[in-house]
DNA sequence: AAAGAATATATTGCGCACAATATAATTGCG
DNA sequence: CGCAATTATATTGTGCGCAATATATTCTTT
C-alpha cells in the first residue's frame, strides 16, 4: 500500500480528531450554560470588547455570515445578546450583550479551567504544543 | 478582564480554527475528485483495509451512525462504494468498494504531497507537531 | 444628482457531527 | 422454545461551516 495515503501517516487527521474531541470535551461543560462551543467563542469575544460589527466577530473567529447570521439569532433568542442595525450605517449589525450576557461570564469563568483538567498536562507542554499549533496556523493564513 | 477567558489564551480555540483551515486546505484539491474532507477519510480506510462494516469504519474515524450512514449513502451513489447487508448478520452494513472506488485511489496518490506543499515545515517539525497532537488526543481520549 | 462599483449582512443549499430515538436482527437465559 | 437484553444500523432533529447568491446600503465617479 502506497504509504502516503496511510490513515497513520496523516498530519491532518489528528488535527481533525482532535478538534472533534475537544468540542466534545466542552459540551457538557457548555450545555450547562445552555451554550455550544461556537456560541461560547462568540461570548468570549464579546466579554472581551463588546459592541461589535458581525464582521468583526467573523474576523476574529474566522467564520462568515452564513455560519454567523443564525449562531447569533440564536443566542438573540436565548437575550443573550442584541442586534441592531447601526444608524450611521444600515448595512452594519451591531451585537451587543445583554445584562444577562454580560452575567454569563461569571458563570463561564470556570469553563477553562475544567477542560484543563482534562489535559493532564504540564503548563510548559500545553504551551509548546499551543506553540505549534499557532504556527502551522499562522503559516497556512499567511500563504492566501 | 479574567485573563483565562480571553480568546489568545485558549489553547482549544487554535485546535478548532487549524482543523478548519486544513479543511478548507483539502476542499479546492479533493473537489477535483468530487470528494469532501470526511469521504477522503473513509475511503483513506478503505483503500487500506476493504470489505468493512460500517461500525469498522466508525472506529478508526471516531465518527457514529449518524454521521456515516448518509456519507455512505452519498459515496454509494457516486458509485465509489457498495453498501450490503452481511447475510451472516443482517444488522450488519459491509461496505466495499467498487473498482470505480479503487481506481480513485491512483488520482488520490497526489493528494498529500499537494497538502504538505501548504505546510512550510520540516519533516521534523511536522513530525514534532504530530505528536504533540497525537499525545494530546490520546490523553483525551483514554480518560473516558 | 444618477449610475455603477463596492460593502455588509442575509438567505439558500448541502454536508457533516452528534444526541436521542427507532427498527430490526441476534444472543442468552430460564 | 420464548422472551428479554443486546447489538448494528437507520432516522430525526439541531447546529454548525461554507459556497453561492441575494438584498440593501453606501461610496464613487462623472
Amino acid at each position: 500500500m502506497a504509504e502516503n495515503l496511510k490513515l497513520s501517516n496523516q498530519l491532518c487527521f489528528p488535527i481533525y480528531a482532535l478538534a472533534k474531541e475537544v468540542t466534545n470535551l466542552y459540551r457538557p461543560i457548555l450545555t450547562e450554560l445552555d451554550l455550544t462551543y461556537p456560541q461560547y467563542l462568540v461570548l468570549l469575544v464579546l466579554w472581551e470588547k463588546d459592541d461589535l460589527k458581525v464582521s468583526e466577530i467573523g474576523e476574529r473567529l474566522s467564520l462568515d455570515s452564513g455560519t454567523l447570521t443564525p449562531l447569533l439569532k440564536r443566542l438573540e433568542q436565548k437575550q443573550i445578546i442584541e442586534r441592531k442595525r447601526d444608524s450611521d450605517d444600515e448595512r452594519v449589525v451591531k451585537i451587543k450583550l445583554t445584562s444577562k450576557g454580560a452575567r454569563l461570564k461569571e458563570n463561564a469563568e470556570c469553563v477553562p479551567g475544567k477542560i484543563m483538567e482534562s489535559f493532564d498536562i504540564s503548563p510548559e507542554n500545553i504551551g509548546a504544543i499551543k506553540k505549534g499549533i499557532t504556527d502551522v496556523l499562522t503559516q497556512i493564513t499567511s500563504k492566501k
